[in-house]
RNA sequence: GGAGAGGUGGGAGAGUGGCUUAAUCCAAUAGUUUGCUAAACUGUCGUACGGGUUAUUCUGUACCGGGGGUUCGAAUCCCCCCCUCUCCGCCA
């Protein structure tokens, strides 16, 4: 949620940035926004005005009542009341005002940073870097769907018959090779400087809203009714959350936090043919990377956490490209996001493995997350994560990238952790 | 799940209707003292949204788990919800 001060300071600005999301209605909404909020102050204004004098007056009868002067408070009494109904009109007006200001705000996505490029959607991507050679696969290569069959080590129908469609059974190997990879994450994580934490993976509503999955999002996660529950979708929303409320000192500067736990998406609406096997799944491991940190050193901190991304990549031998996303493409939250994508050599395809995202202040804005310097000024930290990584569009293109007519085989960093290195 | 107790500022902890934004202690922080450390002393020490001036600062309102109510006036009384603790039950 953007700050309503730098919409009403900054107006042009927002808007400008604004366009390179071609969003319909974005000076509509700017508009409404400082209208609204333009009433809000001026409502709150003459409440307070009524609110300090009816202060002043009740202080008042307390002293006319103890010094016995009972008419005098008895009349001081009806001009109270008389402010009073009038206070309560007003807050009617003030609560619809900054409700009606919420609304709007909410619908207002992250203004892109300065290098973000304009675009409608994913063809106006920058590539900004491609890394590792594609290999030529043997003539009797198969997509990941196929090869998990003939070495039975994910279960599809398995999954189906306990749970339902993506919600993939890892056997054996299958399982073996899941772990190996959170292990493997986890540990450059740590070299890297992540703390790790192991949240919840459900959230209740105000996370839910802290991180921007609600309102717009709620048909994105499983909701467990009964006890008002989210099934996260990314451990970004607990781990970001876990500082909701929270005013950080600069010692405490910055904060880099990583953490593995299952994600669950409903994708309601997003299924179809280009997404068999492991491309979408309803339930997926990943281990994320989440920073804190003060404006100056956000997009920084965004170069030092993708290039961070990029190295595990290159570890697992795994050839990539680095998307510099365009303002259409983007996510409601982001300012600037670099996408990367594996190229899964039997399927011909790029298959995003991480985003890698700076949002400024706009999740700080709605967590109340702040820094206190050491002049004792309070202001928003910018929050960034990113996935480092998403497992299994990495599976795939492991699957598919390195198959041998004698089996597939495991990339040199991960075989400390699977113990084994062919998949046959 | 049942019964009881309780939720106050960074922490501890007073406060049962106006003198309380909230005593006191601790922590933190600035300064004085001091050969250094420690101690002592003095000051500062919440957040949000506004308003006037903007280097500074002055000022209004709200906030004592959350929401509603009673009252001229609520941390304090009433109702609902949430959470924590103790005991019992169940259980990985």
């Amino acid at each position: 949620m953007l700050q309503v001060n730098v919409i009403r300071e900054q107006r042009e600005k927002v808007l400008e940035g604004l366009k390179k999301r071609y969003l319909k209605d974005a000076e509509e909404l700017v508009d409404k926004v400082i209208e609204t909020d333009k009433v809000r102050r001026e409502t709150q204004q003459q409440v307070d005005l009524l609110k300090a004098k009816s202060n002043t007056d009740s202080k008042k009868i307390g002293e006319l009542m103890k010094s016995g002067r009972a008419d005098e408070a008895q009349s001081l009494r009806a001009a109270v009341a008389a402010d009073k109904d009038q206070i309560k009109n007003l807050e009617g007006t003030l609560e619809e005002a900054e409700k009606n200001l919420q609304q709007f705000l909410y619908k207002i996505p992250n203004v892109p940073a300065e290098k973000v490029p304009a675009g409608r959607g994913a063809d106006d991507n920058l590539n900004v870097y491609e890394h590792g050679t594609v290999p030529t696969l043997h003539a009797d290569a198969q997509p990941h769907w196929e090869l998990i069959k003939k070495y039975d080590i994910i279960d599809f129908d398995l999954g189906n018959k306990i749970a339902g469609a993506g919600f993939p059974v890892y056997k054996g190997k299958g399982a073996k090779l899941q772990r190996a990879l959170i292990n493997f994450f986890l540990d450059e994580a740590e070299k890297a400087g992540y703390k790790e934490i192991q949240p919840p993976i459900v959230v209740n509503e105000a996370s839910g809203y802290g991180t921007g999955q609600l309102p717009d999002k709620e048909g994105q996660m499983y909701f467990i009714g009964e006890d008002g529950l989210y099934m996260i979708p990314t451990a970004e929303v607990p781990i970001t959350n876990l500082y909701r409320d929270v005013i950080l000192s600069d010692d405490e500067l910055p904060v880099k936090n990583t953490g593995y736990t299952p994600c669950f998406r409903r994708e309601a609406g997003s299924w179809g043919a280009h997404v068999r096997g492991l491309n979408r799944l309803h339930q997926f491991d990943k281990v994320e990377l989440v920073q804190i940190c003060k404006a100056e050193d956000s997009y920084e901190t965004l170069e030092v956490m993708t290039n961070h991304v990029q190295s595990l990549l290159e570890k697992l031998e795994l050839p990539y490209r680095k998307l510099l996303l365009c303002g259409g493409d983007m996510g409601f939250n982001s300012a600037m996001t670099y996408d990367l994508e594996v190229f899964s050599a039997a399927q011909q395809r790029w298959l995003e493995v991480s985003s890698v995202s700076n949002f400024e202040t706009f999740q700080a804005n709605r967590l109340k997350l702040r820094n206190k310097n050491k002049e004792g000024k309070t202001q928003l930290l910018h929050t960034l994560n990113g996935s480092a990584l998403a497992l299994p569009r990495i599976v795939a293109a492991i699957l598919e990238n390195n198959q041998t007519p004698e089996g597939v085989r495991i990339p040199k960093v991960l075989v400390p952790y699977t113990r084994f290195d062919l998949i046959s």
